[in-house]
DNA sequence: TATCCGACAAGTC
DNA sequence: GACTTGTCGGATA
């Protein structure tokens, strides 16, 4: 094709079709919506030379330098698509450049902007080749808007041999040899960070003493959904540095742009949430750490969102990060707007870089907790109340093989659901009632026709994966809880229930388990540390409970919290029949199940620090601080090599 | 043996 | 359509 005969006007309409191509959501095909693409450039460098203009006022002198300034920059999205990030960024700083040419009385001047400083890798050759065309385009558009139609089109020439937008797998390809360093690039601080020599010769005298941005919004994927061949990438990516197996897809990303920090002059990338939650953060940030970065501006998590008609269902967050101390200030962004803080640890939050690792036991004087049991069933085992009622008429003697189940939903709203419970003793009584047979003999066949895991069940259909039971009573977790509550309630459960694998149950609990599991403190600690489940929390037991620390706590101590766990469930049974979920939605919370709580964390946060805690990030701080002391002091957590904040 | 996760999925209000 | 809670079992340690 030749393009220098198709008019330029044609091309938006183009790039609208990659961009919804791109909705089928395949791997990497996320087009990212315009407020998005600024949430990540605006802090990255745009805020930065607008204020560079306001300060500037008229002073030609001053303008002329931010023009060259400009004129050096260059922009860098290891996942472009058809190039919207590099697109916006151009046009923007072409918005900036008019805006000098202007106040200079130079309103005609051509643009000393160089599309080839927009740079790109793409792994799919059709987008690679829109994303060069784009930013022809966008050039040819900002010199009609700026310059006039005249000189736009004098000048229009979308034939270019410079192949600047590189169609390769990101993460099979060294970013240098892309986006060459400028020369001025700080060194860094270990040589092996380095994929391959540096060939002088590739240096782009063109940017000779720029500044280089890194930006985008690389593919998100599991790290339990991804192929082997993606598989292979991550573990050749990781060169051992950390263990990628459990890691979204995005860190080889990250781990790209980390390991040459020191060439670039900021990296912001739009990233999944959960790179920051949950297990991605003792597992991958060490590495972030260690390699000499840090996260110098980050937005709270929000739900993506573009115009496409099947948006994905993910919580996002943009991730700004630089060499450590390259920056003075460090902001954390949200909807209505940001705050400076002293720091942005890996939870993305104001405070030092405090890892909590994994802990299969509690650190604190604290009862074990234990995943409620999986089914594996393909549902057979599990039964509505009518068709525990329909069995239960024709065959009075199946109600022994019945128990009532609690997931989460349950526990938050009170409904019913029933399960056979069968000892291996009991098998032959219970495959004599026939719709009990039925099931049994459906389990085995689905066991049959699923996975692996699944495969080893199938000599014992009538049973969960897993039968956990406490000898009398136990405390019901669940595994997920609406951020909007102020507490994570649990609640208490006498041993004919089944917590089914969406709860987690502490079978042999106290009173002060209770308490202290019910508690603000805990609330706080878990929502920091958790993984997410959307936007709500998702409860671990090896993260959440077994990580919490608590001071010692003394014989009093621990009648007064006993005290107070009682009053909470007397609180809760005052208002009978009402539901969990009832009861603590924050607007409606009873009165008195409120002040409940409210000595219940009084007497906590006393023994903690003699008085309450102002807010709830003077919680957080303390936590991870008395966190830090008794990990400092306490056998290292199982299976863990490396310590906590294991920056140098 | 036991945990943790999902560019999610299926409800409910 | 916003929000809450459950998926479902494999990979992993």
């Amino acid at each position: 094709m030749d393009w220098t005969k198709i008019n330029p006007d044609i091309f938006g309409s183009m790039i609208q079709a990659v961009a919804e191509d791109e909705e089928r959501g395949e791997l990497g095909m996320h087009y990212t919506s315009v407020p998005n693409i600024l949430k990540v450039l605006n802090p990255l460098f745009l805020n930065d030379l607008r204020a560079k203009l306001e300060e500037a006022g008229d002073n030609p002198r001053t303008l002329l330098n931010l023009r060259k300034r400009i004129a050096k920059i260059r922009v860098f999205d290891p996942a472009c698509g058809s190039g919207n990030f590099l697109v916006i960024a151009y046009k923007e700083m072409r918005a900036i450049e008019a805006e000098i040419n202007r106040q200079r009385g130079e309103p005609d001047r051509a643009s000393e902007i160089p599309v080839t400083n927009f740079r790109g890798i793409e792994l799919r050759d059709f987008p690679a080749e829109i994303a060069r065309l784009a930013l022809v385009i966008a050039e040819y558009q900002c010199d009609v808007l700026y310059r006039g139609q005249k000189l736009a089109l004098a000048e229009f020439l979308p034939l270019r041999n410079e192949n600047w937008i590189t169609c390769h797998n990101a993460l099979r390809i060294d970013w240098l040899s892309v986006c060459p360093p400028t020369g001025t690039g700080v060194k860094l601080q270990a040589d092996d960070l380095f994929d391959s020599p540096l060939d002088q010769a590739e240096i782009d005298f063109q940017n000779e003493g720029g500044e280089t941005y890194i930006c985008g919004n690389p593919p998100y994927l599991g790290g339990k959904k991804q192929d082997d061949v993606q598989k292979q990438e991550m573990r050749d990516v990781a060169r051992e540095r950390y263990n990628y197996k459990n890691l979204d897809y995005i860190c080889g990303f990250l781990t790209k742009a980390v390991e040459s920090i020191g060439h670039f002059t900021r990296v912001a990338f739009v990233s999944t949430s959960s790179v920051n939650q949950g297990i991605h953060v003792p597992v991958f940030w060490p590495f972030v750490l260690s390699a000499g970065a840090e996260l110098d501006f980050c937005y709270e998590p929000f739900k993506w969102a573009n115009n496409a008609a099947n948006n994905a269902g993910v919580y996002c967050t943009i991730l700004g990060l630089s060499r450590r101390g390259a920056r003075t200030k460090r902001y954390i962004y949200f909807e209505a707007g940001r705050r400076e803080v002293r720091r942005i640890n890996p939870y993305l939050i104001d405070g030092e870089d405090v890892i909590v690792e994994s802990r299969a036991l509690p650190l604190s004087d604290l009862s074990k907790i234990n995943t409620g049991n999986q089914t594996a069933d393909g549902g057979y085992l599990t039964l509505s109340s009518a068709e525990k009622a329909d069995i239960e008429s024709q065959w009075p003697a199946a109600k022994n093989f019945l128990r009532r189940v609690s997931g989460t939903s349950e526990f938050f709203d009170g409904s019913v659901r029933w399960c056979l419970w069968i000892d291996d003793s009991e098998l032959a009584e219970a495959n004599s009632i026939p719709p009990i047979r039925q099931r049994i003999e459906a389990v085995k066949q689905f066991r049959e026709g699923a996975g692996d895991v699944a495969k080893t069940l199938v000599n014992k259909p009538h049973q969960f994966r897993y039968r956990n039971a406490p000898s009398r009573f136990g405390i019901i977790v669940p595994q997920v809880s609406s951020e909007s509550r102020e507490y994570i309630p649990c609640g208490v459960f006498d041993a004919s229930l089944v917590v089914t694998h969406k709860a987690h149950a502490i079978f042999e609990p106290t009173l002060q388990d209770f308490a202290i599991f019910n508690s603000r403190l805990h609330y706080v600690w878990a929502r920091a540390l958790s993984g997410r489940l959307g936007n709500g929390l998702s409860y671990s037991s090896n993260l959440s409970w077994n990580t919490f620390p608590v001071p010692t706590l003394t014989e009093k101590n621990k009648a007064d919290l006993r005290r107070c766990a009682e009053d909470i469930l007397l609180a809760r049974e005052h208002h009978f029949p009402a539901t969990i979920a009832d009861l603590y939605e924050p607007e409606n919370m009873p009165a008195d199940l409120r002040a409940a709580h409210d000595r219940n964390d009084e007497v906590l946060e006393r023994i903690y620090i003699g008085r309450r805690f102002k807010n709830d990030s003077e919680r957080l701080e303390k936590l991870f601080d008395l966190y830090t002391k008794m990990i400092a002091s306490a056998a290292p957590a199982k299976g863990k090599k490396r310590k906590a904040g294991a920056n140098a």
